[in-house]
DNA sequence: AATATTATTTAGACAAATCTAAATCATAAA
DNA sequence: TTTATGATTTAGATTTGTCTAAATAATATT
C-alpha cells in the first residue's frame, strides 16, 4: 500500500478522532485537517477504494482493520521522533509536534525500529502518550490525572496539556519538567490552589488553572 | 522562499551536475532526476521566476547565488542525516542515501543545527563528502585517492565508490570499514593486486578491481 | 407533517507536477 | 550552405489534492 502524505494525514486524523469506535463525521475531519468538507468527501472516496476506511454516503467513516494498522504505524513514527527530538536533541515538549509531523512520513520500518531501539524502546512519548510497538500494540496509557485531581501524595509529571508559551515559561521558571517528582503538601479549598514541593526546594503554591494542565501519575 | 519537494530536488540535482560552474543541460538534468526533458523545461521556468536559477531558452541553466545557498542547505541536511543513520543507528553506507533523501526535506534550521551539534559537528559524511556548515561554507574535500593509486604507506578508508552488495559483502568479510586503517605492504605489478594489512590481523591480498573502489587518504 | 437548518455531496474549476507527441532550435556533417 | 541529427521547447492532456457554489440528504423545529 503506497500512500501519499495527504492520505496518511487523513488516516492519522481519523484515528485521532475515532477514540475507540466513534463514527467520524465529514465536518469534524475537515476542521481537524483545516480543510473543507468537500475535500474530505473526495478523499473519503479514495480511502474507501483503497479499503482503508468503511464509508457510506452521509454516514461518516471509521478506519478498517488495515486502516487502523497504518494509523498505528504513523503514530508510532510520530511519537518516536518526538522522543528523539526531546531526549537527544533537547527540544522542549511544545516544539516537537510540528517537526514530528514531517518526520513521521518517512516510511521505513527498518529506520523506525532502529530509532526505537536507539531510544531504548520507549513506551511513552514526551507528552505521556503511549507508543505502539512494531506490531501496533499499544501499552495501556498510564493512569494519569491532572494535578488538581490527584489523590496520591507523591506524583511524577507525565505531561502538560496546554502548550501555550506562557504556561511553559512558568513551568520552566519553577523547574517543573517531565518526570519531575512533586510532593503535594496542601490543597487550599478556598481557590483550589495547591502547595507543592519539589525535593530540595522550598515549596511553592500554584493556581488551579496551572494544576489543571499538569498531568501526573502516582510515583 | 517556500519550495516544494520537487523544486528542492531540482535545485539539488542542478547543484550536483554543476560541479563548479558548468552549464547544466535539460537532458542531463532529466536523466539525473529520472524524468523527461519536457518536465525539466517546465520546472526551469518556475525556478527562473523564483530567481533560483539563471536560464535562457536553449542555453541551459546554472544556479543563482540564492539557488546555490539553498542547494547547500539541502546538501547539509542530507549529509547530516547520513551521519546520524550510520553513527547512531548503525546503518551501513549503502543504505543511508535513500533515507537521507527523504529526511533532507524537513526544512528546520533549528533541527539541522541541533542535529549537527549532536553528531559533534562532523565535517564529512559517511561517503567522505564534506558537510556545509550553517553558513553554507564547505570544508575542502579530503585529499582522497583510490587505493590502487595510493602512494602513502599507511592510509585510512574514507569511502567506497561501488555500492554493489557483492563488494560490500566482501569488505564486510575482510573487516574493512570506514575509518579502518590499512598498511600497504606490497603492490604486485603483474596483476596490480595489492597486499594490505589491518593491524592485529594477518595481511591479505586484494584485486585491482576491489582496490579501485576503495577510497583512502594518508593517515 | 411541513418547514427550516445544518451536514454532506456533487459539479466544475484550479494549481502543481508530470507526461506524450509535435514543433522548433542548434549544431555537426556533407 | 544546405541538410540531417539531436536537444529543447511547446501544446495539450493527466493525476492529485484542493477549492467554491449549488444541490441534495438528514435532522431539528414548529
Amino acid at each position: 500500500m503506497n500512500l501519499s502524505i495527504a492520505e496518511e494525514n487523513y488516516i492519522k486524523s481519523i484515528y485521532k478522532l475515532q477514540e475507540g469506535d466513534t463514527v467520524v463525521t465529514t465536518n469534524a475531519l475537515a476542521y481537524e485537517l483545516e480543510t473543507k468538507p468537500a475535500s474530505v468527501t473526495d478523499m473519503a472516496k479514495k480511502l474507501k477504494d483503497k479499503k482503508l476506511i468503511d464509508y457510506e454516503k452521509y454516514k461518516g467513516f471509521t478506519l478498517s482493520a488495515e486502516g487502523k494498522k497504518i494509523a498505528l504505524q504513523i503514530v508510532r513514527r510520530h511519537r518516536l521522533w518526538e522522543c528523539f527530538l526531546v531526549d537527544k536533541l533537547h527540544f522542549s515538549w511544545e516544539e516537537v509536534h510540528e517537526l514530528a509531523e514531517e518526520l513521521e512520513h518517512v516510511r521505513s520500518e527498518k529506520l523506525t525500529n532502529r530509532l526505537s531501539e536507539y531510544l531504548g524502546n520507549p513506551l511513552f512519548d514526551p507528552h505521556g502518550d503511549p507508543i505502539p510497538d512494531a506490531n501496533g500494540k499499544l501499552t495501556k496509557p498510564r493512569p494519569q490525572t491532572s494535578l488538581d485531581q490527584a489523590t496520591a501524595k507523591r506524583v511524577v509529571v507525565t505531561a502538560v496539556t496546554d502548550q501555550s508559551t506562557a504556561l511553559l515559561a512558568f513551568l520552566n521558571a519553577k523547574h517543573i519538567k517531565l518526570s519531575t517528582q512533586l510532593e503535594i503538601v496542601e490543597h487550599y479549598e478556598y481557590d483550589n490552589s495547591i502547595e507543592i514541593k519539589i525535593k530540595q526546594q522550598p515549596s511553592i503554591t500554584i493556581s488551579e488553572q496551572v494544576a489543571k494542565n499538569i498531568m501526573v501519575r502516582p510515583v
